[in-house]
DNA sequence: ACTAATACGACCAATACGGTCGTAATATAA
DNA sequence: TTATATTACGACCGTATTGGTCGTATTAGT
C-alpha cells in the first residue's frame, strides 16, 4: 500500500540517530533501541543490513557498536531505505520484470516506470542531515515550485 | 515495502483503458478485465470503488458500465490509487498520527512527512490522460531538471 | 577466561492482501 | 412484466508478507 516496513522506519530512526549523536564514538544497538522503545533483537538485525550495505562500521566486543561509514550529508534515505527493503520499485513488474503474470499487455507499466524512477529521486535527494535538522523551512523536498 | 497494491494497479490500467477506448460508451467490469486477464469480480470491486469516489459514474442494467467522471485529464494518479487503497502515507504515524506506538519521540516524524507530501505531489501531477500517450519523451514526472 | 557486543539463520505469530462467493438492488430489453 | 445484464456490497478464506523472537556462533576488549 505504498508504505514503508516498519524496519525501514527502524533504519532511519538509527541512523539519523547516530548522525545526531556524535559521530565519534560508536552506539550498541541496544542503546539505540532503547532510545526509541524498539526491539532490541529486530533492531540489531536492521543495523547489521545496513553494516553489510557499506552504510555503517561495526565494531565487536566492549564498547563496540556501531558508527556512520560516511558524512551524514552523504547518505540518502534511499540508501537506508533499500538497504533493508531491498530494491524500490513501486510495482510488482517494473524494470526487471519479475514476473509480470498474465499478458495482460500490462499497459501502465512504462508510465509508472517513471513514476517509480521520480519516487526514487525524492528520495535520493534527501540525505540523513538534512533529516536531523528539523528545518522549520525547507519544505518540499526535490519538487519545482 | 513502499510497493503499490494490485488492486492499485488494476484501476490504473482500468481508468487507463476507459480513457483510451472512447469515453463515450460505457464498458462493463468484465469486459474490461477479460481485456487484461485481470480476475472479473476483483475488478469489479475495485471499480465499484472508484465509481463511489467519483472518479467513475456507473450505469446498471444490460449494456451499462462504467464511464470516466472526469476528462482524464483531470484524473490524476493520486486520485485513482487513493480512492482504492485509501489515503496514501508513507509512514505507519504521519499527520494524523493514527497510533505512533510507544513514546519514542519519532524523530523521524517530521522528515519523512515532508518526503511523503512530496511523493503526492508526484503522484498528484500525473494525469489519467498523461498515462495514454505512452509519450517517448516526458522523462521524470514532477521533477527539477 | 570472561564479558560485551555483532552476525546470522531458523522459526513463529500477526497482519495485510488477493481473490472468491453469495445475495441484493437496479436498469434495460424483449 | 418477466428475464437478463449489470452494478453494489459485505462476509469470508487462503496465502504471502512482515514484525518479532530465539538460539548459536563469532569477534573483540579487559
Amino acid at each position: 500500500m505504498l508504505k514503508l516496513s516498519k524496519k525501514a522506519d527502524y533504519a532511519l530512526i538509527a541512523v539519523r540517530h547516530l548522525a545526531a549523536h556524535g559521530a565519534e564514538h560508536s552506539h550498541s544497538a541496544a542503546d539505540i533501541a532503547e532510545a526509541y522503545g524498539i526491539s532490541p533483537q529486530l533492531l540489531a538485525k536492521v543495523l547489521q543490513r545496513l553494516a553489510k550495505h557499506g552504510l555503517l562500521t561495526a565494531r565487536h566486543g566492549s564498547n563496540g557498536g556501531y558508527q556512520l561509514a560516511r558524512h551524514p550529508k552523504n547518505i540518502s534515505a534511499l540508501e537506508v531505505i533499500s538497504a533493508v527493503d531491498g530494491p524500490l520499485m513501486i510495482t510488482s513488474c517494473t524494470t526487471n520484470h519479475g514476473t509480470c503474470d498474465q499478458s495482460m499487455t500490462c499497459t501502465v507499466r512504462e508510465p509508472l516506470r517513471k513514476v517509480n524512477e521520480s519516487i526514487l529521486q525524492v528520495l535520493r535527494s534527501v540525505s540523513i542531515s538534512q533529516m536531523t535538522e528539523d528545518s522549520p523551512e525547507a519544505e518540499l523536498v526535490g519538487l519545482p515550485s
